[in-house]
DNA sequence: AATCATTTCAACCGCTTTTTA
DNA sequence: TTAAAAAGCGGTTGAAATGAT
């Protein structure tokens, strides 16, 4: 059978949602085949966990995101569905363009310009990223024959200073620890950056609007719109396109109703547990399971003898202290 | 206003890893 | 135990948007 290829339609992507809400997510490859849809499987895949799942903060990333993101390329590399799992609201899919297309540049640029600040361990990430294929290594110093292992504990040395850095990176000093039953802050990051971002949410109302709005502006000022949700840009800038993906996915006040289906496959469900593979994932990439709460093994192991591993929710705190852009934009300003 | 160059990012491709039978 | 299928990942591409001239 013929499969498509391309900018996924409205159309398409209203099916695959509908499917998605009554059946949930996985089990990819009965999706076209139960749906009609003329896409593989990874397709569909792809387009539900990059684009249409409940949850995506899109537009503009922000600083204290973007230093996350540099302390934590500098410290695994190019893995982007393992630094992905440090900020649940990003797809790896948008921390890979966004590397590529902006910290990378900004890197170098500023490397370029002499970085003479006093941030050391960025200074040291930052030559790491740029000068050798974004992975971080002991660069700067000479490895003599057969002291492998002293380079070897170098790089461990590094890579738990990187790691502690990078989630507590953003740690308010004056600021108060989340009430233990409060909501997330990421859950409602779009608050503080709501001009910015977009958080999807779908519903049956949500898709039903969807359709409403694609249909009625099918007529007016967009001659081909068939990309028209494909295409972010123009809804992430608010401007040019007819049908606008906020308004159509996230959950609003106007909107406010959330479908019960949605229920059924809670938020944290389709984050965490759209891979059953992810269960057996190695530690690092790990930090989404059931047991989110825990610092990983390797994080454990890092952190160790610094005497760091503390109570079940530090981590996720961390993470989510250091997403909240309200904190620290100094530090962040000091360094672009 | 037109043209060309550059940037962005959604989607694809190929490979690896994990799961299943 | 093993082979096939499914899922996941990172690199890359190319169309569309944007910027520069």
């Amino acid at each position: 059978m013929e499969v498509k290829k391309g900018p996924w339609t409205p159309e398409e992507d209203i099916i695959l949602v509908s499917y998605i809400q009554q059946h949930g997510p996985g089990n990819w490859r009965s999706v076209p085949a139960n749906t009609g849809l003329l896409r593989c499987s990874k397709s569909c895949r792809l387009r539900w966990t990059n684009y249409l799942r409940p949850g995506i903060k899109r537009g503009n990333f922000t600083q204290p995101e973007e230093k996350m993101i540099i302390h934590l390329q500098a410290l695994l590399g190019n893995r982007w569905a393992a630094i992905a799992t440090y900020l649940p609201q990003r797809t790896d899919n948008d921390i890979k363009n966004y590397w590529n297309t902006h910290l990378k540049k900004k890197l170098k640029l500023k490397l370029q310009n002499g970085n003479t600040n006093e941030d050391n361990t960025v200074t040291t990430d930052v030559s790491c990223c740029v000068n050798n294929n974004n992975r971080c290594h002991t660069n700067k110093r000479t490895v003599n024959k057969g002291q492998w292992e002293k380079k070897l504990q170098t790089d461990i040395n590094l890579a738990k200073q990187a790691l502690f850095q990078a989630l507590s990176l953003d740690l308010p000093s004056s600021s108060t620890p989340p009430e233990p039953d409060s909501p997330k802050p990421h859950h409602h990051d779009h608050h503080h950056h709501h001009s910015a971002t977009t958080t999807y949410a779908s519903s049956t109302d949500n898709i039903s609007k969807l359709l409403r709005n694609w249909t009625s502006s099918s007529s007016s000022s967009r001659p081909n719109n068939t990309s028209s949700l494909s295409n972010n840009r123009s809804s992430s800038t608010g401007e040019g396109g007819v049908l606008d993906h906020h308004s159509l996915f996230s959950s609003n006040s106007e909107s406010g109703s959330v479908d019960e289906n949605l229920n059924l496959m809670s938020e944290t469900s389709i984050f965490q547990g759209a891979s059953k593979r992810n269960t057996h994932k190695e530690a690092t990439t790990n930090a989404t399971t059931d047991d989110q709460g825990s610092l990983s093994l390797i994080e454990q192991w890092l952190f160790d003898d610094q005497g760091l591993v503390q109570c079940g929710n530090d981590q996720e705190d961390l993470i989510d202290v250091s997403l909240d852009g309200k904190n620290n934009d100094n530090d962040s300003q000091d360094l672009f």
